[in-house]
RNA sequence: GCGCUCUUAGCUCAGUUGGUUAGAGCGUUCCCCUCACACGGGAAAGGCCGCAGGUUCGAAUCCUACAGAGCGCACCA
């Protein structure tokens, strides 16, 4: 049953109008999947044997896990399938590898969130197992729905080789991975102050956090009375954590106290501060001295290891203070920031109380304030030299592909921010402090207890040690302990060292961690598969701007090390699509139009459309549902400009040697070959937004409005000769513009090409020029 | 503070390495339901391509300065 066409009196197909997407799409799809031509074993039946050298791969960035899809994904797949498309039609041996990403922070906090409004209970009431039973269950649920608006965009996509970050063969990869680079001193867990997250209650990666202006008071003060120099804050909470006072080398005003050590009462609260000095101390901002806070700032951490300043926690991990002045303990910051101020106030110590504008880090997917505070984590060194790699850090590593061009970024002026990226790059924070995702392969003795392991033991590590209070016994250091920790692939139960029994690392690795991994674990990683041979370094990287450094440099890093190779070749960026109002349309902030919507009401091929023409790489772009609108009118033009020819009988059958082409029919087949040249190296040139434009203005405002117009002349007063003539080139030049078209509109081009009765699928025709 | 991008028709945006009358969609005006299509056809209006210099035979396109918008990173004592 088709109700786009019927069979007339005399058994001819005739297309009835107007074009009907809805009741063609879900058909079409069908009709590729069960055909088999997604996958690269199948090729298409004019090669019959494919060239080895000639591949074309690529994964699809996996969409989270958390919900559905929205306009950024259908651009993806919109510009994804346009190369696949297209590199399938040449020959090419084409691989599309469809995934989904576990996503952990996010999908968890949505689940925890939708159970606390549901049923009132926290994820510590339905403990590590349940919790992630309904995690699973709601990921399942979400990846099938996935997967569906996926197939309806019309991604030609490999489905037998689909993946998931967090399924076996990927948690293999990652515990694979995770050794290699611990077992080479490129993981260590250590004592550093990181960014917490008290909304989420987990550690981020520097990465994850999002700055936001606000006003904010800025007090100049002195810690008590007898002492001699004035300091400035916008956090007072975080001074009784406060261990030096560091002002610069060279400033005239404080030479004479360098090295002098005082004890104070500030706000009740006894402290010593020792005065030292460091370069990187600017004497012109605030009072020229800096209070050194160790425990909670990444900046006075650094200067506290350089000076060996000891670091005191006033802060816990529910932004609250930890302090024994009873007026304070417990109090949110923002309150004891207030009773502080009171006091500096009362005793005569604040100098000076003014307002600024000032960033504050939040945690991206939570909007919590973050706090830095000291823990015990686990990260990646990215400046450690590495043996098997030349001594190159990890740092080199994705430095150099970019540096040197083996990996091409488009647009190129992304080159600079990547590189500053990795001039600012710290080492990267992996653990995370929630149950969802890849928990860590790392194994402690029970008896030997498990929370102050720091290693690789180093001398760097020994140094930072907390004070909390109350001042708790020194952390032992693993040396002293006589069971090591364990890293192991395959889980393990029994210590070898005593036999007692072991416990598994709480914490779960970022979700980035895994995504890094994706080209390689998505082709069989670590084991050495002829997929991993024949397909990487896969061809092309397509994805938005936003996770230049989330994603791509990540991978760059990962297939570096473990593969000693680069991931991709070329990194194809796109802009953000935002709302009408130019506002961000992304996966948690839920203002996205759903593009199944869209289809539904225009058709796919009408959303892919307006999603590629017009849309430079790296630039932002807003919805316009007129735009759409256009598209769907395009489809429909393409409908009936092939009513209009298959009307032409006698024309479809007749073969090229049989007929005298006319002089003027020889000249429009030749100027469409050169536009055909001229849109495919557009695509090969990554302009799709110009070869969409183009093959578009070419079908409707030359082939329609210029060439059927006159050849409705010919075939009303020419001789046969020239009917002949125009008939065959009207069927040339439709059927060339179908597979021109068909990368970006496939769904109208291949019923077209069904219904004119051809016995190959359109998806898998010869590009009608080869150019080069 | 360091760096990046943008500023082109009323609106949203293209313009590939500098080259003839600067393009698309929507919108606007007029005419036409002409035998593929009114999800259509024909015609038209509308742009000193942010501002000021410079390079060039020639610049929306390259260089410099300025103005406005946005973004990234860092800082935020």
């Amino acid at each position: 049953m088709n109700i786009n066409s019927e069979k007339n009196s005399n058994g001819a197909r005739k297309l009835l109008k107007p074009y009907n997407s809805a009741e063609t799409e879900d058909r079409i799809y069908k009709l590729w999947e069960e055909s088999g031509f997604f996958a690269p074993e199948a090729h298409p039946p004019w090669t019959d044997n494919p060239n080895k050298d000639k591949t074309f791969s690529m994964v699809l960035p996996p969409p989270n896990v958390t919900g559905v899809l929205h306009m950024g994904h259908a651009l993806t797949i919109a510009i994804e399938d346009i190369m696949v498309r297209f590199h399938r039609m040449r020959g090419y041996k084409t691989l599309w590898i469809p995934g989904t990403d576990h996503a952990a922070i996010a999908t968890q906090s949505r689940v925890e969130t939708e159970i606390y409004k549901k049923e009132g209970k926290r994820r510590q009431d339905l403990g590590r197992e349940e919790l992630l039973r309904r995690i699973e269950e709601f990921a399942k649920q979400s990846h099938d729905t996935i997967v569906n608006q996926t197939k309806k965009m019309g991604a030609s996509l490999d489905w037998s080789r689909e993946a998931f970050t967090l399924d076996e063969k990927r948690s293999l990869a990652v515990r694979t991975a995770f050794k290699k680079m611990y077992d080479q001193g490129l993981i260590y867990r250590g004592q550093r102050v990181i960014n917490w997250d008290p909304k989420g209650q987990t550690t981020i990666s520097d990465d994850e956090i999002v700055y936001e202006e606000r006003k904010t008071k800025f007090y100049t003060f002195r810690y008590s009375k007898d002492f001699p120099i004035s300091i400035a804050t916008t956090r007072p909470e975080t001074k009784l954590g406060d261990t030096a006072v560091a002002v610069n080398p060279n400033d005239q005003r404080y030479k004479k106290y360098i090295g002098q050590e005082y004890d104070v009462d500030f706000v009740g609260v006894k402290l010593h501060i020792k005065i030292i000095a460091d370069q990187s101390v600017d004497p012109e901002f605030g009072t020229g001295a800096l209070g050194v806070t160790p425990a909670h700032s990444v900046i006075d951490s650094e200067i506290a290891q350089r000076h060996n300043l000891p670091m005191i926690q006033v802060i816990n991990e529910y932004a609250r203070m930890m302090v024994p002045n009873p007026l304070l303990k417990d109090k949110k910051v923002s309150e004891a920031r207030e009773i502080i101020v009171e006091t500096l106030r009362k005793e005569g110590l604040l100098e000076k109380e003014e307002e600024i504008i000032h960033n504050i880090a939040l945690a991206e997917r939570t909007g919590g304030v973050v706090e830095p505070l000291p823990k015990l984590q686990w990260f990646v060194n990215v400046n450690k030299p590495i043996k098997e790699r030349k001594n190159k850090t990890l740092k080199d590593l994705m430095r150099e592909p970019v540096e040197n061009s083996e990996i091409e970024i488009i647009p190129d002026h992304f080159k600079k921010t990547y590189f500053h990226w990795i001039d600012n790059l710290r080492d990267w924070c992996i653990s995370r402090q929630i149950w969802y995702g890849h928990r860590l392969p790392v194994y402690y003795c029970k008896q030997a207890g498990i929370s102050n392991f720091q290693f690789p033991i180093s001398k760097q590590n020994q140094k930072l040690k907390i004070k909390n209070f109350p001042p708790e016994a020194d952390p032992p250091s693993a040396e002293k302990l006589e069971c090591q920790p364990i890293i192991s692939i395959e889980p393990i139960k029994k210590c070898p060292d005593c036999g007692n029994e072991l416990e598994q690392d709480p914490d779960t690795l970022d979700t980035w961690f895994s995504s890094a991994l994706w080209t390689f674990s998505t082709l069989g990683y670590p084991e050495k598969t002829k997929d991993l041979e024949t397909f990487h370094p896969t061809s092309v990287l397509e994805t938005g701007y936003e996770i230049l450094f989330f994603w791509v440099a990540r991978m760059i890093m990962m297939s570096g090390f473990f593969l000693g190779e680069i991931p991709f070749r070329t990194v194809y960026l796109h802009g953000t699509i935002r709302d009408s109002k130019g506002k961000k349309m992304s996966k948690s902030l839920g203002n996205a139009i759903d593009p199944l919507d869209m289809t539904a009401k225009y058709g796919t091929d009408a959303v892919r459309m307006s999603l590629v023409v017009g849309t430079a790489p790296g630039t932002d772009s807003k919805v316009d549902e007129n735009k759409i609108k256009a598209y769907r009118h395009f489809a429909n033009k393409i409908w009936n400009i092939s009513r209009f020819v298959l009307l032409q009988k006698n024309a479809e059958h007749t073969r090229n040697d049989e007929i005298i082409l006319t002089e003027e029919d020889k000249t429009l087949l030749d100027e469409f070959s050169s536009l055909a040249k001229d849109i495919t190296k557009d695509i090969e040139e990554f302009r799709f937004y110009l070869a969409g434009e183009k093959i578009y203005h070419y079908v409707w405002h030359r082939f329609a409005d210029i060439i059927l117009e006159e050849s409705k002349g010919i075939f009303a007063k020419g001789s046969a000769a020239e009917q002949n003539s125009r008939k065959w080139a009207l069927f040339k030049i439709l059927e060339d513009s179908l597979k021109i078209l068909h990368p970006f509109m496939p769904f109208v081009t291949e019923e077209i090409w069904q219904l004119m009765g051809k016995t190959n699928l359109l998806m898998v025709e010869k590009w009608p020029e080869q150019a080069r």
